[in-house]
DNA sequence: CAGGATCCACTATTGGATCCCG
DNA sequence: CGGGATCCAATAGTGGATCCTG
């Protein structure tokens, strides 16, 4: 293995694809890292390893998790027969400067303006170990999956914008929604309301699984 | 009420969009006839009170319900937003005769050539002499949705007319599927097989709700 | 706290089983 | 048994809650 930074995104596909057919077992392995038997006390754990694996710079800052190529890595849990079993956290939500914000300037839109994919096996019965990783899929949004993120951003940004923190819920949005990020729900941060400052609940945008599931479509 | 057979297409639709917003309860009294408080024991009920209420000859044999018009009649039962609760039995399946048949002639497009629906409020929650009619719709298949109905027919009775029984599942199909038709899973009937004759469960064509649901949308 | 995500209780769906009447 | 359908246990889906690391 080579925990290098990838010189070109074609590097970068290859690595990936060298990946496919492995276990996170011998991922563990190649990076000298112990894997757990389950993800039920380690949620990040698959998506680090494989950021490692192919010469991320893991626990870095705000950024693509590739710099230099410009290309966001995704883990995403899928069933054996290749669909995603969940939603795709894309990115937290800043509450105090949502109404000035526009589309090409997103978080959202910056982090998937291109995507690796990385599929892994994700069935609760099976030993985290003997878990393997599947086809890569790199990808950017057409013009109709901007155009559905795009509305689906700007009509909830739209509330988060003018206030209406309280009537936002994970059923609005129809390939994006807006769902709780944080450690527990007592969690509080800073926003903004009709009534000015208000502690409340951390929020992020996350891809309904309809939505990803056309992305990585065919992947096998 | 009037219980003569109506006379015409216009009049059956006539009647129909009358018992729009009336209870099961009122139509019971019209009919003199007893309603039970739910449809636990009492499954056909609805469907037989609704014909009679319309002039259908309850209790006839095979044939449209108005036979006189070629309009079969199908209640539905719907939530409180018009949205079907269950698939809809359409016709039993004859295991003798499966690899002789067209789809022309099956009985299930001679009873969907033409269909009367009625929808009907059924909240567990609610007393039935208290769940309401809703607005009526006369539907013939459009082309795809003949098409689709063919599609499938034809695929289902394939494995019935090759003996295939026990590979017909209810997943099968998209806007069609079999499933049992019989008062118990011990109940039996003649088909036949690849060996010869079988006693085998009673099966019947289905419509799955999502296909209804296109079927009486907007019909409110 | 930001970045990496999954957990899991509850709701919605549905496929096999069942019920009444003539 | 055929015609009128719904019941309901089990599975699939999902929205709010949560967990680890740096």
């Amino acid at each position: 293995m080579n925990f290098d930074p990838p010189k070109s995104e074609e590097q970068l596909w290859q690595r990936a694809r060298d990946l496919a057919g492995r276990t996170i077992g011998e991922l563990g392995e190649w990076c000298g890292q112990e894997v757990p038997t389950s993800t039920q006390r380690a949620k990040g754990f698959v998506g680090t390893l494989v950021e490692r694996c192919l010469g991320g710079d893991a626990g870095n800052a705000d950024g693509p998790d590739f710099a230099a190529l410009c290309v966001e890595l995704k883990t995403i849990p899928v069933t054996r027969k290749g669909r995603p079993k969940e939603s795709t956290f894309v990115s937290s939500i800043s509450l105090g400067d949502a109404d000035s914000i526009e589309w090409r300037q997103s978080r959202v839109l910056r982090k998937l303006r291109r995507v690796l994919w990385v599929p892994v096996e994700s069935d609760p019965r099976l030993p985290l170990p003997t878990r393997r990783v599947g086809h890569p899929v790199l990808w950017s949004p057409t013009t109709d999956q901007e155009a559905m993120l795009r509305h689906d951003w700007e009509e909830l940004m739209g509330l988060v914008g003018s206030g209406q923190l309280e009537q936002i819920t994970a059923h609005l949005g129809e390939v994006l929604q807006v769902r709780p990020k944080a450690a527990s729900s007592r969690v509080r941060t800073t926003g903004i309301d009709a009534q000015g400052f208000v502690r409340t609940l951390p929020l992020g945008f996350y891809l309904r699984s309809s939505f990803t599931a056309q992305i990585i479509a065919g992947a096998k």
